[in-house]
DNA sequence: CCAAAAGTGTTTTATGTACACCCATGA
DNA sequence: TCATGGGTGTACATAAAACACTTTTGG
């Protein structure tokens, strides 16, 4: 038979959770509290059960760490050093997950020893974490160029200075604000509200909310910019 | 122990090799003569071995059926749905390849009865096949758009004529011959040779080099295009 | 009345796009 | 001498980037 004599392997799913909030750009990362690497920094994972393909896996292991299922959530790739985990061998493929980080449930974060970390403060990683991290840092940025994705980090209704704020933590520059709101206003995927936020302001911002059909709209065009040959 | 009790996986690799001549862009495909789908057709794929990693495992397939090592290949990423192999549970992660069609051995492929296929007429492919070729082709564009990675695909000393031809076959569109050697030209990332090539016309056109240094420079610029936010 | 964030337009520059003719050569 | 592919430049349109002031309002 063909399938006989090949090796089998243990398949994990690791997980990078991007968070946004005031303070900018936040992973969950876990303390991890077994053995190997007891005591050191690594993101959220798990082994593939068998009845469940590795995006289901991920789901799981992201809805048992925060409580939230249905978020966006999107394939890295595959990695499979042989040594990459000390304790077995194992291939892990890494999602990233874009959660609204003042939904989720704080309790079960907190079962799990994880805790939000900002962006520019990520501690040492075990294995072939920090890896993870930079490929998902870079696919973020890639993909919130072309499509506004970014509204997964953010409450359902948001306002200009908040969406601003959050693609400049995600490209760690700062963006000109009359050039922002033109481009992305441009686009139509946002819809204004009457509504005002008041928190961060006297004056008051108007509060926007995503528009998903525009956004599929723009999907089926191509994105943001169009790829030029 | 933490992975006890953990079930373990086949993992696979499957190749979408890219190749390019004078027909136009084409896919190497093998018709399987074994079980299952015997007689259908498949990308050439083979599982992962102990002490090799996915890549490693991707080029080794290659080289097995092509005769070439050192040719691009880049994860697409992991293919894991549950009956995606109706004969196993099997992981799969594609890689695709860009490879220089005039250098392939011609021998090896014929052993493994695999045809080099234009990109228009693809068959029928077994499996989750035709889903990674259409994934890759996307991977393909968007990279070959931002970095001149196609050059993988011609020989050593090509002209612009080719150069042009081979964009044209992986976006399936024509492009201006002046815009395109303009863009092309202003990157630097072609060295023009005094050499012409006489074959395609009495006049014959000059040939050029890839210039790797100069597309270091451009990787580590962000590419063809800056990230516009 | 003032501090603090919201909101708004115009000019300049760069990039992309459309478009048509002459050149060199071998047969 | 002519058929064939090689090679070139300019004008227009669109998109990005730079840039500073006015508005609102709660305290």
């Amino acid at each position: 038979m063909f399938y006989e004599g090949k090796s089998k392997y243990l398949v994990a799913v690791d997980c990078i959770i991007f968070g946004f909030d005031s303070e900018g750009l936040k992973l969950l990362l876990l303390e991890r509290n077994f053995e190997p690497a007891k005591g050191k920094f690594s993101l959220m994972g798990g082994f593939l059960a068998e009845g469940e393909n590795t995006e289901e896996a991920a789901a799981r292991v992201l809805e048992d760490l925060t409580g939230l299922n249905d978020v966006y959530l999107e394939q890295l790739q595959a990695f499979s050093a042989v040594n990459r985990d000390p304790g077995a061998r194992v291939v892990s493929v890494a999602y990233y997950a874009l959660i609204n980080i003042e939904e989720h449930n704080h309790a079960s974060v907190e079962k799990h020893s994880a805790f939000w970390v900002r962006y520019e403060d990520i501690p040492e990683l075990i294995f072939d974490h920090k890896q993870m991290v930079d490929k998902a840092i870079a696919r973020l940025r890639r993909k919130a160029a072309t499509m506004p994705i970014g509204f997964n980090l953010l409450p359902e209704k948001f306002t200009l200075t908040q969406l601003q704020k959050l693609y400049e933590a995600i490209y760690q520059q700062n963006i000109d604000k009359r050039n922002f709101r033109k481009k992305i206003l441009s686009t139509g995927v946002l819809n204004k509200l009457t509504e005002k936020d008041k928190k961060s302001s006297r004056r008051g911002a108007f509060l926007f909310t995503f528009n998903f059909e525009a956004y599929k709209r723009l999907e089926e065009s191509g994105g943001l910019f169009g790829v030029n040959i």
